[in-house]
DNA sequence: ATTTGATGCAAACATACGTTTGAACGACAG
DNA sequence: CTGTCGTTCAAACGTATGTTTGCATCAAAT
């Protein structure tokens, strides 16, 4: 791997994964990858095989990273003995948000890359369900043990609504930033994620009416 | 409109609605449609005039008709001088999570269709989100009635939340029932209904730690 | 100086797409 | 019967896609 070698793939990688998220995977040619890129039209092939290798590379990579960067955090709550809701939450949420202002890979671009990917019709979403399956017990455990006296149904049901706020904020939160006119920006991330953990945690809290009616 | 043609135009519209919703707008060609419509290929651009224009009809069209429910059961709230928070948000979730059941125009499959929406490239979300203002200003005020404590600002990132729970909802609760092998079923859509309105009005409730810290 | 191996490049390939065309069909009115 | 209108159909059109090919390039090793 010469210099030179590193630099065109990188550079396919970054526009590439900038291009799918503003425009969708689909409809994001290879041309216009290479011509952004400054690269021949047939780099892609020659350094990821082909233009599904590719989008690999741009999704998967990252997305281990979030979910090793949870467990992480989960680790290090159980470790101090805090096993709170919020630290819990915090621990879920915060990698996924803080992407947004990782400049180093891909930064916004992925993010609104990842949200999308919730509502992507591949295959990927099946490798991507299967490398976030491990997460998922993990944290439904810890949050049992932060609820002990919530039904294990309400729990799911209300992890999953968490999740859908988290990815719309990931997808679409340009979109709020740009409705408020910069009033709510979703680029303060700290802020973004106190705000979310206060709104799911009191939903997790929540007395429910749903299976007493 | 003789009987023939009715049955070809519409059957084109199930057809592309449910591949839409399955595959994507764009993974989604006019040879596909047609095929499993048993109707030629020409016959897409005959009716409805391009592919643009065939999305049009499959997705504004039933939109629009959330939006009048969503604004009719405000109104029946404000009328009967019901302001709470849970009524509001009946108001605007009910609508919306109903659509699944919907058989009589297309149910499950545009659900799934809108929920995409939140995060496709298109223009068409630029016609989308206009249409989708005047409900947001309506639900906003009546919101905020509701809620006469609540910042401003945290009562729109409070909405977006929501909506993201409720999108998420729609474009994945596929995927949470068969996670959860059918103990959570977003197809019951009052239950559902019942138990993101306790999970969001509790989060709408929740004192804010965002601004104070 | 020559060979080697990795990379870049222009050109072509086969395929799939949305759209258009022009003829055929069928019902119904004059 | 004849002509008309709405509809269906097979075939073709032009364009864009992902991929492959064969050669040029260039630095490092022999």
């Amino acid at each position: 791997m010469s210099a030179t070698t590193y630099d065109t793939r990188d550079r396919l990688l970054d526009t590439a994964e900038r291009l799918f998220a503003e425009r969708g995977i689909d409809a994001t040619s290879l041309r216009h990858i290479t011509a952004e890129a400054d690269a021949n039209l047939a780099s892609v092939n020659y350094h990821f095989g082909s233009k599904e290798e590719l989008v690999h590379f741009d999704i998967l990579w990252p997305l281990v990273n979030i979910s090793a960067e949870r467990l992480d955090q989960l680790d290090a709550c159980q470790a101090r003995g805090e096993t709170s809701l919020e630290c819990v939450l915090r621990a879920f949420l915060g990698p996924a948000l803080r992407l947004r202002l990782d400049a180093n890979h891909g930064g916004e671009h992925f993010t609104c890359l990842l949200g999308r990917l919730y509502s992507e019709p591949t295959e990927l979403k099946m490798v991507i369900i299967d490398e976030f399956k491990e997460v998922l017990a993990r944290f439904n455990t810890a949050l049992q043990r932060a609820l002990p006296d919530l039904a294990h149904d309400d729990l799911t049901w209300r992890f999953f609504f968490t999740i859908g706020s988290m990815a719309h904020l990931m997808s679409a939160g340009d979109l709020l930033n740009t409705l408020t006119q910069g009033r709510c920006d979703p680029s303060d991330a700290e802020g973004t994620l106190q705000r979310l953990i206060d709104f799911s945690a009191a939903g997790f809290r929540a007395i429910s009416r749903g299976d007493t009616l």
